[in-house]
DNA sequence: CTGTATCCGCTTTGATACTG
DNA sequence: CAGTATCAAAGCGGATACAG
């Protein structure tokens, strides 16, 4: 797939997005394509809160199902395999009694952590616009129904 | 869920990360909350297609579906239906024969793109490093297999 | 043209119990 | 402690067919 990059930006003033014409071309944003499908990946509900807890410093299997509250032990692992697999943390065994597994953002993951810094900043910043667009939408539908005229 | 913040950089020795230390206390990468819950309906598959597109210009339902290959009517409406609920898309009919509908960003919807473009051009950055992480993790599964000692 | 309605399979997820 | 195994539930998502 290859997007058309005519804008016909009429009557929509908006500044320039710089970073979306860098990428414009890469192909980030057609599904099939690798880039995408890492994206999705990365963008997932437990990814971020992994990501994020180890940008606090190494934990162990433990201290990290003890932050990320209401993950199952199989979602854990299951994602912790996932991003080891792709290179963005380091599983350390240290073969004692009892076992012990330290789990570290690699070089590659602590990249990664700023990008979904800014992502998350902008949910928080805009959490109550959201939020009161919702009310207002919702609010309309309801008096359709109730107003619908004869 | 409250984070602890105590960092344990130790050998750990990677650059600062501003944006991370000005949100880590906000809440975003705590599941129940609503900061987070919003970051999730925002990183899923469609709606960074459906806002990438809409950055180029108001689009109509069948332009969409054009340059969104693969996406079925189900799902296009869907998310559309959600980012305008959301405040984020603006959806503006025409009545007339045949029927013109011609979606939009708004404000909200605009300031979104950047942030995704972030995490999309780290995507496109990376691609070969997780590539490369993987077939190397793979490949370690696969030998462990196979030379496992008597 | 711009959707809606329905069916249905398949993956994802959750809960729980168990193991080295 | 650090997981694995198993089963059931839920929800996405695709493929139509059709309506205003």
């Amino acid at each position: 797939m290859t997007f058309n990059l005519d804008r016909n930006r009429g009557e929509l003033n908006y500044p320039p997005q710089p970073a979306l014409d860098r990428i414009a071309n890469m192909g980030v944003f057609d599904t099939s394509c690798e880039g995408h499908q890492l994206l999705e990946k990365i963008a997932n509900k437990w990814t971020i809160l992994i990501i994020y807890a180890l940008t606090q410093g190494k934990k162990r299997y433990t201290g990290l199902k003890q932050q990320i509250v209401d993950i199952s032990p199989k979602m854990l692992v299951q994602n912790l395999r996932n991003l080891e697999r792709s290179g963005l943390i380091e599983r350390k065994v240290f073969p004692s009694v009892p076992p012990r597994v330290e789990y570290s953002l690699t070089p590659l993951g602590e990249s990664l952590a700023e990008p979904l810094a800014v992502l998350g900043e902008w949910a928080y910043q805009h959490i109550k616009d959201v939020n009161l667009a919702i009310e207002k939408y919702d609010n309309n539908s309801k008096s359709e129904d109730f107003w619908e005229p004869k």
